[in-house]
DNA sequence: TAACTTTAATATTGATCACTATGAAATCTC
DNA sequence: GAGATTTCATAGTGATCAATATTAAAGTTA
């Protein structure tokens, strides 16, 4: 595939013009960013985009990918931290500090790109939805791990506390929508595993 | 306005028809929600909802507001739990049993609607936002008011617990609409406020 | 009944949607 | 340089977008 020898080379780098389309699904959504919105923002022809990429779902999948990164990165960092709540916390925080960065639309593609839609995007947002479990099953596991060496209570819910990380950190990113500062999410991302281990 | 003495009458009912747009935009967006799918959704025609509703936006806007609802309920509601962490914890409770309904879309018409989209629908994204604010004020003054009372520290900061409150609502919006069911949703919901209080 | 008022249904409007056919331009191989 | 291959820019495709012009229908008022 990379080892093409002929034909006219192409007049843009690949990569550079994936982040740029990302940065647009990012700030506007799967279906509310137009071909038209994507060729500008990546100063690329509709008929190059399409060449490249395949077609808009196909685009956006790419640009799902390049954001959610490599899950092995998050599960070695998690695995990292002393406990389960430490991990979960800089976990939170990362979040906040991606989704007020400076050079980057406020919020979380995933949870702002796809949050609903037409029937004709059914697939994308499953795509979405299967990111989010991804990383929703690492946090089980991270607090599993901390059950099984006696750091945390046997009473303790994997499943339950996963949840709340995440609907914390999807939360998180409707904060920032609406204009809230990283000093905020920041704070709530501290707040929100205050609770951990405390029994009712 | 309704003392409309002449002139042929309405051939559907206002307020049914509303709900059914409501519906839809719950379903599916504003943005993404077309003029097409809200008149066969509501069973008017094009020109009748333009004439009933004056245009997509304003529909929309009746739509939100009789899905928000009027807020002295829930401050009322708030009022009357004895303590803040009571109000906000039966808060979330509520949105769990609310966006699991088996009569209605899955989540959050507030957090899925209007996650994001085009230029074109900033005041839309705005007004949603601004119901949001609102929500967070009223959980603000009820912690507030237990402070006063001497019911929580006086470490505590209101404003982020609001947030925390806000982000874990919008966030099991997602949750919802991920595919939970209403006994995930209660679990995060009550695990929510165990921190409250709690001072690291 | 005649005049008046308002809504209903049909059929469009121009604009934009995702996507592509066409042919010129740019590179490599020989 | 000739031929093969691929990308380029231009200009469009039919479909759908939000919104309406037009005219018939259904009421009330006098």
């Amino acid at each position: 595939m990379t080892g093409r020898k002929t034909g006219r080379p192409l007049s843009f780098d690949r990569d550079d013009v994936l982040k740029k389309a990302m940065l647009a699904f990012w700030q506007s959504g799967y279906e509310t960013t137009s071909i038209s919105d994507l060729t500008s923002a990546m100063g690329v022809t509709a008929p190059s985009l399409y060449t490249a990429f395949g077609n808009k779902q196909q685009l956006f999948l790419e640009a799902m990918r390049l954001y959610a990164g490599d899950h092995t990165a998050l599960e070695n960092e998690m695995a990292g931290a002393p406990t389960a709540r430490d991990a979960v916390a800089g976990m939170l925080r990362g979040a906040a500090m991606l989704f007020t960065g400076e050079t980057t639309p406020p919020g979380c593609l995933l949870a702002s790109a796809a949050a609903t839609g037409s029937a004709d995007a059914i697939e994308v947002r499953e795509a979405v939805a299967a990111e989010r479990s991804s990383v929703r099953d690492i946090i089980v596991r991270r607090i599993e791990a901390d059950i099984e060496k006696g750091l945390m209570s046997s009473n303790t819910q994997p499943a339950t506390l996963a949840d709340l990380a995440i609907a914390v950190t999807q939360g998180m990113s409707v904060l920032a929508r609406d204009g809230a500062d990283r000093a905020r999410l920041l704070a709530v991302a501290e707040t929100a595993t205050a609770g951990w281990g405390v029994s009712e």
